[in-house]
DNA sequence: ACCGCGCCATACCGACCGGTATTGAGCGCC
DNA sequence: GGCGCTCAATACCGGTCGGTATGGCGCGGT
């Protein structure tokens, strides 16, 4: 068979974050994340040497596939203010509709209360998040496209709303609806600041 | 001996809650959480009748201690623009200095996800506390002492940036300095609106 | 004096789970 | 063919924890 066995570990951590983005992470055994994948516990514990490892790379490819989607979700606008509105749109959409990213992530947080590794790699994962709006942001400012006093206190508050929302959701399942998710986006960018309408030459 | 008896079952939720706030709830098992009131787990056992009997409890003795808190932070003030200030830097001092509230939030929702017993429970604080700012910024606004143009939107844009300033604050500690605590303070009330000066009679 | 009952302690069960020890199958290499 | 490496399967250990069974102790009622 011969099986190239680099994407071994890969595979064994997809199949414990599609496990964990389910039914949490306290919820699920080894011997479920190794029938998971195909394997049993013997060979799981082959690859990684512990749970945590598992978790961890769990949240690598969490990470991986949040930066491929918000880039899919940006990349097909021009101007930069579209860029910003469709990099919120996305966020609050996974926020509000996507079930296996508030499980995930929920745990990740409760489990960062005490571990400190766990901590990290969330923290890392959050920095880069508020980078890559701060980034988008004094770039659209900078075009003049978007109008914003003061972009620090935009995206901070802009970070904290989206958490918050994706935790209230689980407790106000009217928030998902299409029509209120249109409103947050709105709000959000209202609160951000306003776009400057584009100059049509006649 | 002849213990009155009807304060034990405080007693023990009492317990259960200062373990849980500061080791969690799964951190935490029944012998540690009777030994913490001074009983064994036979006693415990005797007045819950299973360990989410206990976590609800202590849920709800989060609750009553949220009540007064915030009561007693706001009712000092005569105006209801102050109160309202009040109410939100009492939030933010919560969510930024406390640590107990952020662990045993923050474990809550993380059970949410999978009890609906729980998730019900704190459905119910979180409309408690959406109709406390909800109502006091009416009042606020019905006295000409705030201005604010959608109360609706201002309220939920407040609580979700409060819960997601919690749940960041874990992640970045510099948050939690008095300097930005206050700063936090300003942007989550420009957020919701502006006070209207006291008009002073020459 | 006796009983019932509220309250508590002791001892224990059974299930679960993370992690390990051990063995073995396939494969490249000499 | 024999050796050694990689990777996988089986069985098992040690410990934890929620929950239960049972018995005891003191008090109030009669």
């Amino acid at each position: 068979m011969a099986t190239i066995s680099s994407a071994k570990p890969d595979e064994l951590a997809a199949a414990a974050f599609a496990l964990f983005s389910t039914r949490g992470i306290a919820g699920v055994n080894m011997d479920e994340i190794a029938a998971g994948a195909g394997v049993t516990k013997g060979s799981l514990y082959w690859h990684y040497a512990s749970k945590k490892e598992v978790i961890l790379a769990a949240c690598n490819l969490y990470y991986s596939a949040w930066r491929i989607q918000i880039a899919g979700a940006t990349e097909v606008h021009e101007r930069l203010a579209d860029q910003l509105e469709a990099a919120v749109a996305f966020s609050v959409r996974s926020c509000l509709l996507d079930d296996a990213n508030r499980v995930f992530t929920t745990e990740i947080v409760a489990m960062s209360l005490y571990d400190a590794d766990v901590r990290a790699s969330w923290t890392g994962f959050l920095d880069e998040t508020e980078r890559f709006f701060l980034g988008l942001t004094h770039r659209a400012v900078g075009a003049g496209e978007f109008r914003c006093d003061d972009v620090d206190r935009a995206v901070d508050l802009l970070m904290a709303s989206m958490e918050g929302i994706k935790q209230i959701a689980l407790f106000r399942p009217q928030s998902c609806l299409p029509e209120n998710e249109q409103r947050t986006c709105r709000r959000l960018m209202s609160l951000m600041g306003e776009r400057v309408p584009v100059h049509v030459p006649v």
